[in-house]
DNA sequence: CGATTCTTTGAAAACAGTCAATCTGTGTGG
DNA sequence: CCACACAGATTGACTGTTTTCAAAGAATCG
């Protein structure tokens, strides 16, 4: 399962042998069945995760006991709580499997460390941070820009695989409106 | 001007003399007078620019010619299209200044530049995307799970500063609902 | 001031949420 | 292999929130 992160990595950079050994010394790698959970509310998150398959979600609990989806992360995506990485404080989101899943772990320590050491990572991960910024960016103006038919068009449009893996009570959370909405949303959508 | 620049470097990184000169060298200063353009939709953007003074916002018009505002960027805080700056493509925001503002501006090549010659500055920027991103992420969660009242709530808690100096119409648009629904929930939330 | 821009208010309509019931598919145990 | 249980999806009727449209009040700026 490394084999994937290293595909990964290949792709979006360029890394000597020496450099993917040292990267693969310090990964644990850790299966999820259904359900399971990668994180709790509470505690405190000390890795970098990378999903090599599966597929993840991030998500709040509130006062009334809805759950609020803030993210999915399928294979080849990041995932964890970088609040309470950066912070040291206790994580304020959940997270857990939609499908049995295998993740990739690098406590925090040993990844600053290959970061200090292998430029390339450096690079490789500002960009993705800056890219995951665009992609919330957009989420962001799709949240406070769209009707609940046209949330429900722009995910299908920005992620046409996923709209067939998550379940649509999971989706209905992530667009912000409730599981009946969507679904009437979806039948008057493709009815005409 | 340059002085908040430096001020900032100097609170958020430890940077010699040498590197800030280095600095100071490629940076060029903008006055923006209330409303000018920073940025309009359809140019390519290719700097990185710092808000020494004032208060921008970056948004989008839609088909029916209503904005929706992604961000404010007062003084201290970065603007510009990052998905523009990155692939050269012309950009799908507008940027514009609420107040009177001074931006400092360093063009993406010597920026570029800087990061390799000075490691504490990739740092610092690294730092500031992840922080971005928590931001983001936080309002995405906002803009899912609250009501009107809860969103104009949550911002005035996590913004007390900026709520009294964005007009309520900009505001009605950064949270997604219209001028009168905000009007209305700011007398209620108040009133009793 | 006078004109423009912003904010507030009111009434009606559209939209999304709630609650309850039914339908569907899947997996499990008898 | 069937029947049942369960989780998820859909539907209907109703409620409540938010938007829309129009107008009247503030506030601001030249």
């Amino acid at each position: 399962m490394f084999e994937v992160f290293e595909t990964y990595l290949r792709q979006k950079g360029t890394f000597t042998p020496e450099e993917i050994d040292a990267i693969r010394a310090v990964s644990r790698l850790r299966k999820l069945r259904r359900g399971a959970f990668l994180l709790q509310e509470g505690e405190v998150w000390r890795y970098n995760a990378f999903i090599c398959s599966g597929l993840l979600r991030r998500y709040r609990i509130d006062e009334k006991g809805v759950e609020h989806i803030i993210q999915f992360s399928p294979e080849n995506w990041w995932a964890g709580d970088r609040e309470s990485l950066m912070t040291g404080q206790p994580a304020t989101y959940n997270i857990d499997a939609i499908e049995e899943s295998t993740v990739l772990l690098i406590t925090k320590e040993d990844f600053d460390e290959l970061l200090r050491k292998i430029p390339a990572l450096n690079e490789m991960i500002n960009l993705v941070l800056q890219r995951s910024l665009n992609a919330s960016q957009e989420r962001i103006h799709a949240a406070i820009s769209y009707t609940a038919e046209e949330k429900y068009q722009d995910f299908t449009h920005r992620f046409p695989d996923l709209a067939g893996r998550v379940p649509l009570f999971m989706l209905a959370s992530y667009l912000g409106i409730t599981p009946e909405t969507l679904s009437r949303v979806r039948r008057q959508g493709t009815g005409k």
